[in-house]
DNA sequence: TCCATAATCTTGACCGATTCAAGAAAAGGC
DNA sequence: GCCTTTTCTTGAATCGGTCAAGATTATGGA
């Protein structure tokens, strides 16, 4: 189980779209890229280190953290920080979509931008002001944390 | 000067909304208090430590920390957590206006919720969702660093 | 006015997330 | 296959913030 194969499959598509991107292709960003592809997103470092850890074996949390750095950079992947929270980062899809985060159990769940080109891209600023991103967290209750909630 | 004259104008209002909010009235707290609300907003809790020293004196950072958090759940103040930066405070004003951060220099500048009730307040999120705030950060360059900037 | 009590402040240790630094390993071009 | 440059490992350090314990102090009642 070398070159084919469906087990091989994906690290063969992360090998291609680090290359594509003009990187050099090494286990740990194989095996990072590849942990967050298939994880749904909104993973911390640490989370993604370990999962990467069950790919290629032995990573540390130092490289794990270069290799994000240098899959944002790259625009493969899209990182956000959420208040009280440690950086999260899922795949980049340039859909600029927003997040719901859950005040009670802290999960995260992609929001479409509202009104398609983004209404909040357009803030009331002098126009001196260069606006180059807005990014929105709506804060609140998931469905579960809500129907556990004491009040309502 | 201890009860009246313009000096201490400022101190006894800030013992007074203290009092109004139901808080105990120590010197820590009108100090930070008054630091919070002349500084125009958007201070962190070491630089508010440092201009709460010169109205009362010794301060602990920890009891920085304590006032802040007292007062940001009595409502007076406002905290705000921006990605890459410290916690800021500023005056709350019940307004829930966002902000805009230079990627520059960092600044921080107020922004006008845009369409009056805030747009950004309805995700499309599903019925079980309760959402409770929106906080919407708009990222860019400030007038100074633009025209600072290499390219535009 | 003075006291008792509970809240608050000070000091100092501690923590999680992230970065810095230096040497070892390995990717990729010739 | 080697050489150069990038990347990874290990370990220390930094930053923002919290925890914990004992000293102070604000406030309500005697």
């Amino acid at each position: 189980m070398t070159t084919s194969g469906t087990a091989d499959e994906p690290m063969a598509l992360a090998a291609e779209r680090l290359r594509t991107a003009g990187m050099r292709v090494t286990a740990p960003r194989m095996a990072v890229l590849m942990a967050v592809s298939d994880s749904g997103g909104h993973l911390d470092a640490d989370t993604l280190r370990e999962r990467a850890q069950r790919i290629t074996g032995r990573l540390s949390l130092q490289a794990t953290y270069n290799v994000l750095r240098a899959l944002t950079d790259a625009g493969l992947v899209r990182s956000t920080q959420i208040a009280g929270h440690p950086t999260r980062y899922e795949t980049e899809r340039h859909d600029n979509h927003h997040h719901f985060v859950c005040r009670a159990c802290g999960s995260i769940r992609d929001v479409e931008c509202a009104v398609g080109a983004a209404p909040c891209m357009e803030p009331r600023l002098p126009e001196e002001y260069d606006t180059q991103e807005a990014a929105v967290t709506f804060w609140g209750l998931c469905p579960g944390c809500r129907a556990a909630a004491p009040v309502s």
